[in-house]
DNA sequence: TTCCAGGGGTAGA
DNA sequence: TCTACCCATGGA
């Protein structure tokens, strides 16, 4: 299955932009560039992909997918970010020495699960705690609740999935500790019709509405909107958490004790692109 | 032991 | 609107 793709995508970039494609269902195959997932897909259960991408999109599977085309399209728009026009966005980079290797290397697409209901269990998965301890928890939630592909892969568990499952069984078998009453409230919140996700992310509503918006979910602060708003391609806020701090107190305050709103003062004048201009200062300072 | 990590919810001011 | 405090977990 081929799906065309827009000029200067580079799917290795795009992965490795943060640390998503660390979490499970993904797998990252540095090596041969392969970007493999498990997916729920309607009638076919949990069922592996594996996408590579050169001059198009190439996505291959041990199952019969092609009924599912318009579905995995969708999926993958949002995974890749693939209707994201960042041209403004480089056209800025270009104009600072600083950044021009942002434009030239075509950075500014984030990894995103293929739902925000993922997205946003992950999120919560990342408050508060380590980068260790947040994978080892994603692990135990699609180990432990996920649909087994054929292969033995599991998917990300559904809401109705995890919506299944009791805040004892979160905290002990997949060591959520307090995120599991959020992470449950979430799930249930969708199944009994409380949280209405394509409510709470309709596309036409403006920035800060939306910013607004996802704070009602539940175990989702400024961090986590901010966070939520990039992935669907919205950069006006900044997600401010330890990693921010520690870094534009090392590149822009000589390691000076400066607060939240000093450091995002720096990033001002990229307008709707602030979140990117400092994601991709973090970008080239780590390679 | 104590601290704290890619924060968020809540009560009280 | 702002602040102080609590929240599970596990590595340093």
């Amino acid at each position: 299955m081929h799906f065309a793709l827009t000029q200067g995508f580079s799917l290795p970039k795009t992965v490795t932009s943060h640390g998503w494609y660390r979490l499970p269902p993904f797998r990252w195959d540095e090596k041969s560039e392969t970007l493999s997932r498990t997916e729920l897909l309607g009638s076919l259960g949990a069922v592996d992909l594996t996408i590579r991408a050169r001059k198009r999109l190439t996505v291959s599977s041990p199952e019969n997918i092609a009924p599912f085309r318009d579905e995995i399209d969708r999926r993958l728009t949002r995974m890749l970010q693939l209707h994201l026009d960042l041209e403004a966005f480089h056209k800025q980079c270009r104009r600072r020495k600083s950044h021009r290797e942002v434009a030239e290397e075509g950075f500014g697409r984030l990894l995103c699960a293929t739902s925000l209901f993922e997205d946003a269990v992950k999120i919560i998965l990342t408050t508060n705690t380590t980068w260790g301890q947040t994978v080892r928890m994603a692990e135990n939630i699609v180990e432990h609740v996920g649909e087994k592909a054929p292969s033995g892969n599991k998917a990300f568990p559904s809401p109705a999935q995890l919506a299944a499952t009791s805040d004892g069984f979160l905290r002990e078998k997949c060591r959520l500790g307090y995120r599991a009453p959020y992470v449950l409230g979430l799930a249930r919140g969708i199944i009994d019709g409380t949280l209405d996700l394509g409510q709470i992310a309709d596309t036409e509503m403006d920035t800060p509405t939306l910013y607004k918006s996802f704070r009602q979910l539940p175990g989702i602060g400024p961090y986590g909107s901010a966070h939520l708003l990039a992935m669907e391609g919205r950069h006006d806020f900044i997600a401010v958490d330890t990693e921010f701090r520690s870094f534009v107190r090392g590149k822009h305050f000589n390691g000076r004790d400066v607060s939240d709103e000093q450091m995002q003062r720096i990033y001002r004048g990229w307008g709707r692109w602030k979140y990117l201009g400092y994601w991709s200062e973090l970008w080239m300072e780590n390679g």
